[in-house]
DNA sequence: ACCGGTCCCTGTTAGC
DNA sequence: TGCTAACAGGGACCGG
């Protein structure tokens, strides 16, 4: 499932293989896929045909490719994208791929002029928890650069709320783990809520906790901020082994920009293990029912907390 | 303003 | 064998 590492491995493939390229065409496979375009698939279409991709942009599990090329009057927007569970972002070439269409295909650009040569960008995505849309961009507050990647100080609209991530420069540090601690719930629901931060999902989250030793259910607001800190340093380290590595995959949904899999499941050592030996202590793996999806932690390394909050 | 629960969607797998 | 139910999960949205 795409979390930070694996977009910005998708953002990094797109910056380099499509930057540049001029969309001659927009198919909508699927109208779902474009739901959060305000005016609707025929809207998203004449939005993007036409104009030119200027490069790829990410702030948490938000990416974005700013668009040029537009009438002088049009305010500066951007061609945005959540990949939700299952979605992806591919850069298909018919010399080499043919004229194959995956089941999945849901949106696809067709591109003239990609430094990569390619003639599609394909929105693949199987679950439909992704979409594409245009947004407005608008300025950061800070005056920083909107995430990674972007040379701008400006978001998309539906970025805006959302926190910035562990691994942009403008992040303050200090100023999140006060966020964090003047929380009053549980670590895990405060590391998943992309307002505070953003780009950690269910994986790096139980992997994180897991690396500091705390269990998800800990109160926010009983926490000192060395083990806050610590808890953020553990979730930076395994997001960034995993962009290392190319992102995670264990059930094949995701694969890169080029269609690649990554391989960092092989590091999990807590998630999807149930029964299987800790790590650290060789405890067997528990799973929790947590917010309506799993946790997996280990019961010696992180023993629930008395008044901890679920 | 903050917090927590619900629902959206589809393909795979487990169980009867 | 064939059906149903559970499961995966980010985030918009809503009610308290």
């Amino acid at each position: 499932m795409p979390e930070l590492p694996e977009v910005e491995t998708v953002r990094d493939g797109l910056d380099r293989l499509v930057t540049g390229a001029v969309v001659r065409d927009v198919e909508v496979f699927r109208d779902y896929s474009v739901r959060r375009h305000d005016g609707g698939p025929a809207g998203f279409v004449d939005q993007v045909r036409g104009r030119r991709l200027a490069g790829a942009a990410r702030r948490g599990k938000y990416l974005w490719l700013p668009l040029a090329d537009a009438a002088p009057a049009d305010p500066a927007a951007a061609l945005l994208a959540h990949l939700g569970m299952s979605g992806q972002l591919l850069v298909r070439d018919p010399a080499v791929a043919g004229e194959w269409a995956h089941p999945h295909l849901r949106v696809r650009l067709h591109l003239l002029d990609a430094p990569s040569g390619a003639h599609y960008l394909d929105f693949v995505d199987q679950r439909t928890f992704g979409h594409l849309s245009v947004a407005d961009l608008v300025p950061t507050p800070d005056g920083a650069p909107g995430g990674f990647g972007s040379p701008l100080a400006a978001v998309p609209e539906p970025v805006a709320h959302i926190g910035r991530d562990l691994l942009d420069p403008a992040l303050d540090r200090d100023v999140l783990v006060e966020r964090v601690r003047c929380r009053r719930t549980g670590i895990k629901r405060a590391l998943l809520d992309q307002t505070v931060t953003s780009g950690v999902g269910n994986i790096y989250a139980d992997e994180a906790l897991w690396r500091a030793r705390v269990h998800f259910a800990r109160a926010t607001d009983t926490m000192t901020r060395p083990v806050v800190h610590r808890v953020l340093d553990a979730a930076t380290e395994v997001m960034t082994e995993a962009l290392v590595q190319g992102g995670t995959s264990f059930d094949a949904l995701y694969v890169n920009v080029n269609g690649e899999s990554g391989y960092f499941s092989r590091s999990l050592a807590v998630y999807g293990r149930l029964g299987e030996a800790c790590p650290r202590c060789a405890t067997p793996v528990r799973r929790d029912e947590f917010m309506n999806r799993s946790s997996f932690t280990c019961p010696r390394c992180q023993p629930r907390p008395r008044n901890g909050r679920w």
